[in-house]
DNA sequence: CTTGTATATCTGTTTTAGCGTATATATGAT
DNA sequence: ATCATATATACGCTAAAACAGATATACAAG
């Protein structure tokens, strides 16, 4: 992957936001990262499908859900920008991860996910 | 500066090249970036522009020319990026170092820059 | 087989980014 | 003062990206 593509991807909030929660949380299906970040299940899905095509996230069906994480087999120049950018994100992330978790203790109970 | 503004501003291949290229040879004018990468003159100034309204460049100004260098004063992981996407494109940017090079030495014979 | 949930994709539209050309400004030289 | 060079900006256009909403697919449960 060239950094071009690589800045490319990473130069939408969306795309961002969903490749640096996925990377702390190591793996999250769609409808946990439309609850955290508050945004369309299609806006989700399409930007998810970017990060895919650029081979940053696989992703894995597992009934009905499909879980996304980050691919185990980039250029390690690749992760060390995504942990810059975790680090510099770091608030924010951890809203995030507030948000997550308040939402998932509810699912998990209920066997969603 | 946030990793969202930082990644829009590399997500174009001539605000990257520009970027990167000044990054190593520490200061570079109008001229010679239209030069190496063989771009049109209010091309490299609007992306100039761009990266200087990000703090990423700062720029000088000595007689008609205006040098631009990477701004000292950037939080460390921006420089942790630059330099992964440096290492990333060492072939691309040796081959700009030739190009400017070889324009460089008529340019200076002729008291240019 | 029908219904509900999770996810992906399509369509039409709007927004944003980039470009080329022309023009403006500033400096230096004659 | 005039002309040439270096650089910046403005204008109109095109293309690419992102969006909302509708629809399609796949699976699971009853």
């Amino acid at each position: 992957m060239s950094p071009l593509a690589l800045f490319k991807c990473l130069s939408d909030d969306t795309r961002l936001t969903i490749l640096l929660l996925v990377s702390q949380q190591k793996e999250l299906c769609v409808c946990e990262l439309t609850d955290a970040l508050r945004v369309s299940q299609p806006k989700i899905s399409r930007h998810l499908a970017a990060l895919k095509k650029q081979a940053l996230l696989l992703d894995r069906k597992s009934g009905q859900w499909v879980f996304y994480r980050v691919n185990p087999q980039l250029s390690p120049w690749v992760y060390v920008v995504i942990e810059q950018a975790m680090a510099a994100s770091e608030k924010e992330l951890a809203d995030l991860v507030t948000r997550l978790n308040l939402v998932d203790e509810p699912m998990r109970t209920a066997a969603c996910c």
